[in-house]
DNA sequence: TTGTACGCGTTATCAA
DNA sequence: TTGATAACGCGTACAA
């Protein structure tokens, strides 16, 4: 007892005092645990744990007893000592892009909330911080601690899938861009947006008002000749027998300062496009800004069209045309799919493939 | 021992078949521990947690086997036994507003890099998620689960402080905005940019462009007399005797949409100001949406500055004159102050004050 | 319906 | 330098 105490003293009062928690003058916590709860409440540490879990099964006066010495105590649970007895952390891994982009914002965002609805917490890996590298993402994150993952690295989806394989036992929800991933994996562990299908829209709508050289903005991904969006693009193209003006995509990340110096490299090329069609919203006001300082007109000179639709895109200056994206939609329902898996019940795979519609301002018109 | 090995099968064993983690055949857990470390290895469980936090006071080859071992088994320590065993999550909490907002988002992914950089996981709390109610952040936020609290909740400052105050003991720093807030609290547990001083700048450079009558726009704070922003306008206007020409403050979130109906309801009220200074970048957005819409041109008609100089503000159309806060300054500063006290380390109080910049643009002119 | 006792995976202590 | 062991706080099987 003595001893016990002691260890108490030096143990747990001292990383308390480092973690500058109340102790009082013999070093003891002041942070409440169960132990306490069930000593005020004068039951066994079995009873609050009940309680705490299952508390219809509890008699009333008992119930009461330990709700009273919960509340006097400001008692909460340790999740650390909760998640290490029940193997499991209540918490979800999202991998996404870069939390500075509006879109990967509103992702995060959506997923957040919607987590917080069943409980669950959010932890956010950015694979931004680490190059968009998942081998060092598949050593640094210990993903067995995770109740379950989204996963919504648009911009290299055959390492989001491969990422996905290697931890298929993991519960796991992956947003996809290109029908091509449907036959790869479980269909109830995919949210999915055919950007293919969607930049064609876009295309086509640009070539339907007169435009012949359009020029494409991009990002450079690993695996450029599956860049779906690309993809899209120079289908496309090839079924209106069109030669693109050009195509730029620089190594850089989706920024609109990447936007600026992808329109000054079309601009310096010589002749102008009939239109831009950059492949983000982001790119698409750097954009914007580099045409205006070049004096260039938007759409009188060039058109431009994107994708995303983030909701700066109707607030900038023309506002932009661009494909809606519905990634609140799809955030909520990759927390539905993931929870589902997470809690083993069945969820209808139905309803994951969202549609992309074209939404027209100001950066287009009629010829 | 039986009965060691049947409580395996059927709680660890199911619980990690819930999770969808490899078990084998007999239920057993086959991602490893620290205990098949040491077995592989051939050494003790001390041995091996030794090479994992003091390897230098391990001999070569031990250390080597041990080594060899992790490998192998693909060994990640259990972060939940460790954080219950040293009282300590190495996880920041950050309390801030609202991660859709650019201002923001800078804010959390610096904070989030930067704590990388020590070790430091970061958990997001977002006050816009619960009404800026700190009396629920005070219930839901485990807070000695934290290593520390990082709070930028610069929309009400009283509160913040006041949840310092209660939290007291634990490892905390928080961005402030106004002078007075140094002597209620601890110097060096604050990050410091007043944006009083600020906001003068800014209206002392409109009101110098020859405007007297200026509209304000913000939104509505709780503790409306103290918004250190509307009082550096308020003082300014008084100093060199002009009206407002308007204050709208409505109690909504920092959206364009709100500075779009901010606008609004300035243009309704009839004559024109001279100039508009709102108090964010965000709505700066969309008061200049609004103006468009009505035909009015900035700077000609109405000249507009404002506060934060988001990366956006040098995109938009016009190019917003506005004041720059070195949100990623402040934010690094922030985590090392915090890592200070999580380490108990001293660290000087010197250069916690942020100045802030005007940075001038497009949307004012000299008359 | 409630209490007891054990173990989750780790680190710290102490003895060897 | 290393190994054995207790303890962190909680949930659950089983006994009462």
């Amino acid at each position: 007892m003595e001893e016990c105490r002691k260890t108490l003293c030096t143990f747990s009062g001292l990383a308390m005092v480092k973690k500058g928690i109340k102790v009082n003058e013999k070093g003891i916590i002041l942070v409440a645990v169960i132990k306490d709860v069930a000593k005020l409440a004068g039951v066994s540490v079995g009873t609050v744990s009940k309680y705490l879990n299952t508390p219809e099964l509890l008699r009333e006066d008992k119930r009461a007893a330990v709700e009273d010495a919960i509340q006097k105590l400001n008692y909460k649970p340790n999740l650390f000592a909760r998640n290490l007895r029940v193997q499991d952390s209540k918490t979800i891994a999202v991998i996404a892009q870069e939390i500075r982009n509006p879109f990967h914002a509103a992702l995060f965002n959506t997923i957040r909330k919607e987590a917080m609805k069943y409980n669950y917490s959010v932890v956010l890996y950015s694979l931004n911080d680490i190059n968009g590298n998942f081998d060092t993402l598949f050593e640094t994150l210990p993903i067995h601690y995770f109740s379950g993952v989204i996963s919504c690295y648009f911009h290299d989806m055959e390492q989001s899938i491969d990422f996905a394989k290697r931890h298929s036992k993991v519960p796991m929800v992956i947003m996809t861009n290109s029908e091509r991933y449907f036959d790869e994996y479980d269909s109830e562990k995919i949210v999915h947006a055919d950007f293919t299908q969607g930049i064609q829209k876009v295309c086509e709508y640009l070539i339907s008002l007169g435009n012949t050289r359009i020029a494409y903005i991009g990002c450079r991904t690993k695996d450029q000749l599956r860049d779906p969006k690309l993809k899209g693009f120079m289908l496309t193209m090839e079924k209106h027998r069109l030669e693109p003006h050009s195509i730029v995509r620089l190594e850089k990340e989706y920024t609109m300062q990447t936007g600026y110096e992808s329109a000054e490299q079309i601009l310096r090329s010589g002749q102008l496009p009939d239109a831009i069609l950059s492949d983000t919203d982001v790119m698409s006001i750097g954009v914007l800004n580099c045409l205006r300082n070049h004096g260039i007109q938007v759409p009188d000179d060039i058109m431009l069209a994107s994708f995303d639709n983030i909701e700066q895109a109707e607030y900038c200056n023309p506002r932009l045309t661009t494909l809606n994206v519905p990634i609140e939609a799809m955030s909520v329902k990759a927390v539905e799919l993931l929870v589902a898996q997470m809690e083993n019940r069945e969820c209808k795979n139905t309803g994951n493939a969202f549609e992309l519609e074209l939404i027209i301002r100001e950066t287009t018109k009629n010829r």
